[in-house]
RNA sequence: GCGAGAAUGGCGGAACUGGCAGACGCGCCAGACUUAGGAUCUGGUGCCCGACAAAAAAGGGCGUGGGGGUUCGACUCCCCCUUCUCGCACCA
């Protein structure tokens, strides 16, 4: 059969044919009876807020199923799900404003989203996909969230909120804006102590920081992970408070400055301020803590405020030289972390020292420079470093690292603290006072307190009537029908927790429901979990980086506890592909400045377009948004288009000759093609592919004309097909196809390479004089380095630069160099 | 402030463990084929100097943000500095 060679690829046609057909025959559909092995191949899956697709989730999905299609023609078996994280605010703001109900448009959303992603011709299978705001989901999520529950890893406890006083909503970080003002309305949003559920993630600070060490992760993602557990060894010290039974804990990175404690502070949220305030002082405490808890985390944690605080009249008493310790409150303490109090050393401390400056507290040194003897002299700013303890009573002369340790077991013996460790890392709350999310299955019940809801009773259906419009409580909390139950154990009248679950829970286990996406008796199958967990390759941002990464590493640990689940690390290789921007900046449709890929798509067609974003940079890279130069990879494109229908049209011949170049051209790229793909190096890779094209071209005439089908020329077209195909699926399926091929080239093994076809016989030998690059020679490969310095001396210009020098010596690389240096 | 990374032609970007800097592509220039070309094909293209009126060549010099260093040899390794991006940010 003959077919017209058309100058360029007719993406249109064929693009659409192959989608078809391979939805028609199910190409991609998962086998569990397959032999192959199986490779769990993941991407992030989509957020359908009411944006579409833009490039940045084609720069995600596009070159991952590259890699995805790649591996199964290396002879795996691939799971490469494909799904909606569907839940959360985005949609529900986007009903609120435009007054469709967030099922609606999130249904709609998703239909448009799954067409866009049907463009792509990725593998995914369609039978695995999930909606995380399908009660089937979400059923499965309340599950889980009784599996925490019932293993004391969640737990409710009052925790600071936002809130907007006209809109009477709770409001997420992420709502407020930097000037502390709500997003909405532009009031100013205080905070208030609410209720709220917390999961036990803390609890597991040291298994997450050690799975760190078993995990392919970027370097720079296990970093910031360790660094937002935030690991912290430390000493806790007791100070009791004068005339009280009360004790306050400081924790300190820093014992060996216990002597140079001048007063302790404490968090304005801290419960102590309430007991600890002398007579006489409560109003004027109360309207500091009110005033510091009306400014936002962001203001809070300015470092560059100047250091407020106030003095609420008790004290403390040092544990060791039994000093009177003025007991003060300022905000620059931070009540979730540590004890929610320290002890001020303002002589060796920035922080402290600022505040004694400000409210004229005293400054005791006790840490001398070593070999520099202590004065009296007053500071300029706080001593840091480490150095010689001083003024410290025993521990005088010691070193600080010694000394430490000294006054932590010091401490420890008479009872009032010792060495410990703190963390940064605390407890997620993921109670939202929100409609869109999936409902907390928990009920209150007066007499029983906080029950769980039966399993059987799952799921917790989110109730479609609810006015979601926010109005000062839970948009659930105003639903009768679902608030009001019987509470499952004595039958009583109770409550359903009013709360949604924060959609970092929904994410945080949607890897284990893929495999068993349809299941509707259990979250998943723990046979299918044993096969296919951990996930083989994960792609996504960076910004998830100690989000949703985090999460979904304790999310998998719990599952392990409980038996549930083989590894305990989810993610066993994990790849960011890099930030497309544009103008700069990230795309945003607040800032206007999103790229959609479908201009692209009907210019160029999905091959073109995903090609175009390997090759445009390093895929862990990113950069500017730029069109600039995809005419060029269309070019390339439609040049491979025509050169394999030119050899597929060709007469057929039996010309046995072979070029021994064009062979080495092969065989090398067939390498490089094969090791940049497996380490997503997709642009490399493309040029070595361009390289490998404008050889044959070359070697056949550009004209491809008066072509033969000889077995080498048949050879290069196969090849090339077979290597350009997880790079243009559509393209290479179709040309394979026309090779006469009658099954799928995703059905082929993966070309080898002959590694002694692949290198050269002759090499281009650099000769250099005093390291300057001065002439060249070929030589054959593996020649001796006496023959090759024979050679470099033989070199006319060589000899007209040694000449009347003395040699001093010569350098010889094999096969590449020869450096003479003269004097 | 702390942490991580980056800086290479007009542009996007290559360069394995130190060994021909600028692969590949875009853009640009010239040519071929064409009624035509925003199609296709071929060649050229880092910068400067280069007895000349101009152009070109032989040849030479300079070049990977800046400054030092190690080395026969540095985009690559070490030290200092500048700028940019990202993340964290009063963590006691």
């Amino acid at each position: 059969m003959k077919h017209t060679i058309e100058q360029h690829y007719p993406f249109a046609q064929v693009e659409a044919k192959w989608q078809e057909r391979w939805a028609k025959e199910g190409a991609y559909r998962w086998d569990w009876n397959s032999n192959r092995k199986k490779l769990y191949c993941l991407v992030m899956f989509a957020y359908p807020s009411g944006d579409k697709l833009h490039i940045g989730h084609w720069y995600n999905y596009g070159p991952t199923d590259t890699w995805a299609r790649f591996q199964r023609t290396r002879g795996y078996q691939v799971f490469e799900p494909i799904g909606f994280d569907a839940f959360g605010l985005p949609a529900e703001n986007f009903a609120v404003r435009h007054g469709i109900h967030p099922a609606e448009s999130t249904r709609r959303n998703i239909d448009f989203m799954r067409g866009q992603l049907r463009t792509i011709g990725a593998m995914y299978d369609w039978d695995y996909e999930v909606d995380t705001s399908s009660p089937d989901y979400y059923k499965w999520t309340q599950w889980m969230f009784l599996l925490l529950f019932k293993r004391g890893l969640a737990y409710q406890k009052e925790g600071l909120v936002n809130w907007c006083p006209s809109c009477q909503t709770v409001l997420a970080n992420e709502q407020v804006t930097t000037e502390n003002n709500c997003e909405r309305c532009g009031s100013a949003v205080g905070r208030r102590n609410m209720r709220q559920w917390y999961f036990r993630i803390a609890a597991y600070a040291d298994r997450l920081l050690e799975g760190l060490e078993r995990i392919e992760w970027p370097a720079k993602t296990a970093i910031m992970q360790r660094h937002w557990i935030g690991r912290s060894e430390g000493t806790e010290i007791h100070f009791p408070v004068e005339g009280s039974s009360e004790v306050i804990k400081v924790f300190t990175t820093r014992a060996d400055t216990l002597f140079g404690v001048t007063y302790l502070v404490i968090a304005p949220e801290s419960p102590f301020v309430a007991s600890l305030t002398a007579p006489g002082y409560e109003a004027k405490v109360r309207e500091y803590v009110e005033s510091s808890l009306q400014l936002s985390e962001v203001d809070r944690a300015d470092a560059d405020r100047p250091k407020t605080g106030i003095f609420i009249g008790s004290y403390a008493i040092h544990p060791l030289n039994k000093e009177r310790l003025p007991i003060w409150i300022a905000d620059y303490v931070i009540g979730s972390y540590g004890t929610g109090a320290v002890m001020a050393v303002p002589a060796h401390d920035t922080r402290d020292f600022a505040f004694a400056r400000e409210h004229k507290l005293p400054i005791a040194k006790v840490i001398n420079p070593p070999d520099i003897p202590i004065d009296d002299e007053e500071m300029e700013e706080a001593y840091n470093e480490y150095g010689i303890m001083a003024h410290s009573g025993e521990f005088s002369g010691i070193a600080s690292q010694d000394g430490m340790v000294a006054v932590g077991r010091r401490l420890a013996e008479i009872g009032r603290g010792g060495p410990t460790t703190t963390y940064h890392l605390r407890d997620w709350t993921i109670s939202r006072q929100r409609y869109w999310g999936a409902p907390i299955p928990i009920i209150h019940c007066p007499k029983c307190g906080t029950v769980a809801v039966p399993l059987a009773e799952l799921p917790v259906r989110l109730p479609e009537a609810a006015e979601f419009a926010p109005k000062g409580k839970s948009p659930l909390a105003s639903v009768e029908s679902f608030v009001n139950v019987n509470c499952p154990e004595c039958g009583g009248r109770a409550e359903r927790d009013p709360d949604t679950m924060d959609t970092f829970v929904c994410s945080s286990w949607y890897f284990m429901r893929y495999p068993d996406a349809r299941l509707d008796d259990a979250p998943f199958d723990i046979n299918h979990l044993k096969y296919m967990l951990p996930i083989d390759q994960y792609v996504g941002g960076p910004e998830h980086a100690v989000g949703h990464l985090l999460y979904a590493r304790f999310f998998m640990k719990v599952a392990h506890d409980a038996g549930y689940v083989e590894p305990d690390e989810p993610f066993a290789r994990l790849k960011h592909q890099g930030i497309i921007l544009s103008y700069g900046g990230r795309m945003s449709k607040t800032k206007g400045n999103v790229v959609n890929p479908e201009p692209f798509l009907e210019k160029y067609g999905s091959d073109v377009f995903r090609c175009y974003l390997m090759f445009s940079g390093d895929y862990e890279q990113g950069g500017d948004w730029s069109d600039e130069g995809i005419a060029g990879i269309e070019r390339f494109l439609s040049r491979v288009w025509r050169l394999v229908n030119a050899i597929t049209a060709a007469e057929s011949s039996d010309n046995q000759e072979v070029s021994r170049e064009l062979e080495r051209t092969l065989h090398s790229t067939i390498r490089a093609v094969t090791n940049d793909t497996a380490a997503f190096h997709f642009n490399t890779a493309l040029s070595r592919m361009m390289e490998l094209t404008n050889a044959v071209y070359l070697h056949v005439g550009p004209e491809l004309k008066d072509m033969s089908r000889s077995p080498l020329m048949g050879h290069v077209a196969e090849i090339l097909t077979g290597i350009l195909a997880p790079y243009a699926p559509h393209l290479c399926e179709e040309l394979w196809e026309r090779l006469g091929h009658a099954d799928s080239i995703f059905d082929q093994p993966w070309p080898q390479f002959d590694a002694a076809k692949a290198v050269a016989e002759m090499v281009t030998v650099v000769v250099q004089v005093n390291g300057k690059l001065r002439d060249k020679f070929e030589a054959p490969v593996g020649l001796p380095g006496g023959e090759l310095e024979k050679g470099a001396l033989a070199c006319v210009k060589i000899r007209t630069l040694v000449e009347g020098r003395a040699i001093r010596k010569i350098i010889v690389v094999p096969d590449k160099l020869v450096n003479i240096v003269v004097s």
